[in-house]
DNA sequence: TTAGGGTTAG
């Protein structure tokens, strides 16, 4: 490293800039005065360089009263704990004499690094120890290696672990929470066995690491391992160790062991919580983290950013506008400013509730938006049915050079397709090659259901065929699902063939099929596919609604019997039934699946949940209030058309949402256009 | 000297 000579005068400003202490700040109107005659520098903005390259001679008596009064006063000025800036000043003071190099000195130095996460003023940092006598100092050594992490440098942390003849605890400990915190959980998962190996026993900052691992690759067998040692070593009731226990089991899917260790933990904290609530979020158990939302308020327990952050994605996931409106003012009450994260959770929580119109106005409240508010909000308008305003929300995203990412495209090619905007999902498509963007299987996905969908279904079947990826079981079941809308059942058996080939489980494709062949009355085909189905062990999902009253979150099932208000529901549905025929409502049998006479199928298709869920929402809210209803797989088509006729003759709006969209069916009509 | 929790798609 170049050496430098340093005159007082530029001495005096270093110490000042670099130490943030009492005696500096005596002189700061000094640092002003001084800063302003020599024109180089503001008092705020003192660059390295300047100072550096500033090989001062004439230095007046003011200046010299200045850098005397701040180095004589150096053991202050050393006593302070912190460095300021890239820290680097410091070292050109030691090596120019000025300032003597030892433990404290190099620790407060690895700790700014630590703090900027500058790579390469650690760099520096460290060849310098390596010139000094601290070079195998273990601790040093450590220290230096944490440092190296904190900068997201996993190869210079590897490089130094693997140079260290000596290592102890906390060397393997700082090694795998570097791997664990920087999404290489299989790295830190294999170094436990080498440091048992060589004879080291794990603490609680390694185990806690460990576990976020093994949670990271939804591990249990690891994870369960790892309680074994909590236990052994007696680790278990520490904080740390059982809320890293807590978020393992919740991300391997066993909340309820989850649950438990949390309720065996004699201290918990906001932390402990947090891990429970986002293990319900994650998993789409909305009501859950609901309500252990509301007990961690009633156990005196303060919401952080990340309890908001998951509780409205619980929320979300719900589909509880009411429930969520509660949080957000809750939040408010709080007073926890909308970061990026917080409101990007609100903004989803409204979109995926159905009110696109608060989703638009935490966006345009949102003081710093990143490309996942974008995303968020693009999603919003695309899942409600407003494909252009998606995709000028989108032109503005780039106009004002917000950078689009893989999820990005993804939203607008979805809208395209949606909205049957054929030549602009193409044109989209192509430009991610712009943007460096490669296209996943899931941009195929959309492009093949935009094609089939404007019933291009050749170039569709050409478009897959020529993909330079392997084609998935969703890239033909798109294909498929195009089949069915525009009949064409030679191209759709075979879609679906290709689809089973794949993913011989999934039901999704099985039922289109199904339903390709019962409306074309090839009822023995249709049967040959249930038989399929039935021989491969593979189950549909059955079909739920619900619907939100006052709120109770209220359930229906196909042809539900259990419901206490079961004859009123039935009676309702009747009488709307009746007056939906007379403006010309046909109910449309081919969404029955298997061979029944035409009367027993239009039976079956009388309670069909979402049928119910409506009946019901109807007997129980006042008339002309809007009615929300939520639904596991995606709406039927008869329901659909019958929801159309019930919105014009009772002059509601009726706002249902399926599997991947709204429709918001109003005056006879539905949002999504009847294509979706 | 080393530790645990949060967002967007389909």
């Amino acid at each position: 490293m170049k050496r430098h000579i340093l005159g007082s005068r530029s001495k005096a400003l270093l110490f000042l800039y670099n130490y943030n202490n009492a005696a500096a700040a005596v002189g700061i109107q000094k640092l002003f005065s001084l800063s302003a005659r020599f024109g180089t520098l503001s008092a705020t903005q003192a660059s390295r360089a300047k100072l550096i390259g500033d090989e001062d001679s004439e230095t007046s008596e003011d200046e010299d009263w200045f850098a005397s009064r701040i180095i004589q006063d150096k053991d202050l000025l050393r006593s302070s704990p912190h460095i300021s800036g890239t820290g680097l000043h410091v070292l050109d003071l030691v090596n120019c004499g000025s300032l003597e190099a030892d433990r404290t000195l190099y620790n407060k130095l690895l700790h700014r690094c630590t703090q900027t996460t500058q790579l390469k003023q650690a760099r520096i940092v460290h060849s310098h120890i390596l010139t000094s006598q601290f070079k195998d100092d273990l601790p040093i050594r450590n220290t230096i290696l944490h440092m190296y992490v904190k900068c997201g440098s996993l190869d210079d942390a590897r490089n130094l672990f693997n140079q260290m003849p000596h290592k102890d605890l906390v060397t393997w400990t700082a090694l795998i929470s570097g791997y664990s915190q920087h999404d290489r959980p299989q790295d830190a998962l294999v170094l436990f066995p080498e440091m048992l190996h060589h004879g080291l026993e794990p603490n609680q900052f390694t185990l806690s690491s460990l576990l976020k691992a093994s949670g990271a690759v939804s591990d249990d067998n690891h994870g369960r391992k790892l309680h074994t040692y909590c236990f052994k070593y007696g680790l278990d009731s520490n904080v740390y160790v059982g809320t890293a226990l807590v978020d393992m089991y919740a991300r391997c899917g066993h909340m309820d062991e989850s649950q438990l260790v949390f309720d065996a933990l004699d201290t918990k904290n906001e932390v402990s919580w947090n891990a429970l609530i986002a293990g319900h979020a994650r998993k789409a158990q909305g009501e859950h983290a609901l309500r252990l939302f509301w007990k961690m308020l009633r156990e005196g327990f303060k919401p952080t950013h990340f309890t908001y952050s998951s509780v409205l994605t619980a929320c979300a996931s719900a589909g509880s506008l009411e429930q969520g409106k509660w949080v957000h003012a809750h939040m408010i009450k709080s007073v926890v400013t909308l970061v990026a994260f917080v409101g990007n959770t609100l903004l989803d929580m409204y979109a995926k509730s159905g009110s696109i119109e608060d989703a638009k106005k935490v966006f345009d409240r949102m003081v710093r938006r990143d490309v996942v508010s974008w995303n968020s909000m693009l999603t919003g308008y695309a899942q409600h049915g407003f494909g252009k305003e998606t995709v000028q929300r989108f032109e503005e995203m780039l106009r004002i050079g917000i950078q689009p990412n893989d999820i990005t495209f993804l939203c607008v090619l979805t809208a395209c397709s949606h909205a049957g905007l054929l030549d602009e999902g193409q044109y989209y498509f192509d430009l991610m090659k712009q943007y460096n963007i490669e296209p996943q299987v899931s941009h195929y996905v959309t492009i093949v259901d935009l094609l089939g969908r404007g019933n291009l279904l050749d170039r569709a079947e050409k478009f897959i065929r020529e993909m330079p990826i392997e084609p998935t079981a969703a890239v033909w079941g798109a294909l498929l699902g195009a089949c069915r809308m525009h009949k064409n059942i030679e191209l759709g058996a075979y879609a679906a063939e290709r689809s089973f080939e794949l993913d011989p489980h999934d039901s999704g494709p099985h039922v289109i099929l199904s339903n390709i062949y019962a409306s074309a009355g090839r009822w023995i085909d249709a049967a040959k596919v249930r038989k399929m189905m039935k021989e491969g062990g593979v189950k549909k999902e059955p079909a739920c609604s619900w619907v939100d009253i006052e709120n109770a979150v209220h359930m229906f099932v196909a042809n539900d019997d259990a419901h206490p208000q079961r004859v009123e529901i039935l009676r309702m549905w009747e009488m709307i039934s009746m007056k939906i025929r007379e403006i010309g409502y046909v109910p449309d049998t081919s969404h029955v699946l298997f061979y029944v006479d035409q009367q027993e199928r239009e039976v079956k298709l009388q309670y069909h949940s979402e049928k119910l869920a409506l009946a019901f929402a109807l007997l129980n809210t006042p008339p002309g209030s809007t009615i929300r209803i939520k639904k596991n797989i995606r709406v039927c088509g008869d329901c659909h058309s019958a929801i159309k006729f019930v919105s014009k003759v009772e002059g509601r709006e009726i706002i249902v949402r399926d599997t991947n969209r709204f429709h918001h069916f109003r005056d006879g009509s539905c949002s999504c256009g009847d294509y979706w």
